[in-house]
DNA sequence: TCAAATATGTTATCGATGGTAACATTGGTT
DNA sequence: AACCAATGTTACCATCGATAACATATTTGA
């Protein structure tokens, strides 16, 4: 299932060029995240699975890191936008938004581990990248309810921290296997019983 | 600082054998793990370290798997020892067992960052090796306080989920620098201070 | 005792990987 | 039409994990 360069629209026109390497090289890399991890992609396959040599990457690339910086950028915003979606809803719903953010966090990480994992190998990733930082921004105002717009500084309210150690923790310990068989049996609804203890009741 | 190979009583002995060389691996590689990370650590690397050729490692193990899963055992021990210690000391003195556990967990992982990522990279660990999984199941224990010993099966209390998450996705998002600066500033007393939340007052 | 068996080293080599240099082709600009 | 920057190619390198064939030490037991 190899994914074969993407034609032009004359169809006699030159295949030199790709015309759309740096896309196409980032889903080939995504495509083997699952199965390899972050750590086991290789630039080389995804290259033959975009049906260009192994240099060309570089053409595109930096090197490795930013390769991956960019796919850790791709899935903070895919993120971003289901936890963003989830929020919605339930405010529209009258439901509580922490628990549906909550309930979305742990979602992604569970249906797409792989890239979730991408997204916190900090040793893989560019972290002065913009694109990166601003996504990573992005998750952060999300996490925190949007209250510390007031300043970059703000400190995080211990309960904020709290919660979002939890359900990453916890989102973590379940995909890398981290939890006894008795927990993983259903960890999924264990996990949002847990979470449910730290729903904001008005206090 | 490259460790010379361990000498034998006998000074004119030969040479040819190591005499611990699988205990000096280890050591070499923990000793690249602060720099490299888990999967950057080299085999090549510790056997020169070691004194030894490149070939001598896999007498000593199957593969790399073998050996990192290893040095993930002797990181779960060291983490159970410092929690057991911090546990009996809060309990003589009148303290939080619990928090005493929670710091220790947070110690551990702050102060042995690399290592802590070892114990949960399940992507470079056999997890059927028998030596890991009783040193998993020795910090499941001490973490879960000892509950679930009536039968492996037992459910575990949301409660005690929580809990467990919070410090370890507290943990993780501080050494992975998943927090924003505002929390990074201190985020031992921080995060200590949102464990707090979750002390367990009577009820 | 000493010879065979076993354990533990070594060297040579392999295939895969990230990365670089030198060159080739294309397409846009003027 | 001619140049030039962008984007591709081939050839090559060092490093890595791993294996095979061989060398040496240690242990064992007849």
């Amino acid at each position: 299932m190899v994914t074969s360069r993407q034609e032009k629209q004359t169809p006699g026109a030159s295949e030199y060029h790709h015309g759309r390497l740096r896309e196409a090289l980032l889903d080939a890399v995504e495509a083997q995240l699952p199965e390899k991890g972050p750590e086991g992609v290789s630039l080389r396959a995804a290259a033959k699975h975009a049906g260009v040599s192994s240099a060309a990457a570089f053409r595109h690339f930096k090197d490795k890191r930013a390769v991956m910086t960019a796919v850790a950028v791709r899935a903070h915003r895919g993120m971003a936008e289901h936890m963003e979606t989830a929020a919605t809803e339930a405010r529209s719903a009258g439901l509580s938004v922490f628990s549906a953010k909550g309930r979305a966090y742990l979602d992604f990480a569970l249906s797409e581990p792989a890239k979730f994992k991408t997204m916190f190998r900090t040793a893989l990733l560019d972290e002065t990248d913009v694109d990166l930082v601003e996504a990573e921004a992005r998750m952060t105002r999300l996490l925190l309810n949007d209250a510390g717009e007031d300043e970059k500084h703000a400190e995080i309210p211990a309960k904020s921290l709290l919660a979002w150690g939890a359900v990453h923790g916890l989102a973590m310990l379940s995909i890398e296997d981290g939890l006894p068989n008795s927990a993983t049996k259903d960890n999924r609804s264990a996990i949002l019983e847990a979470l449910a203890l730290l729903e904001p009741q008005d206090e």
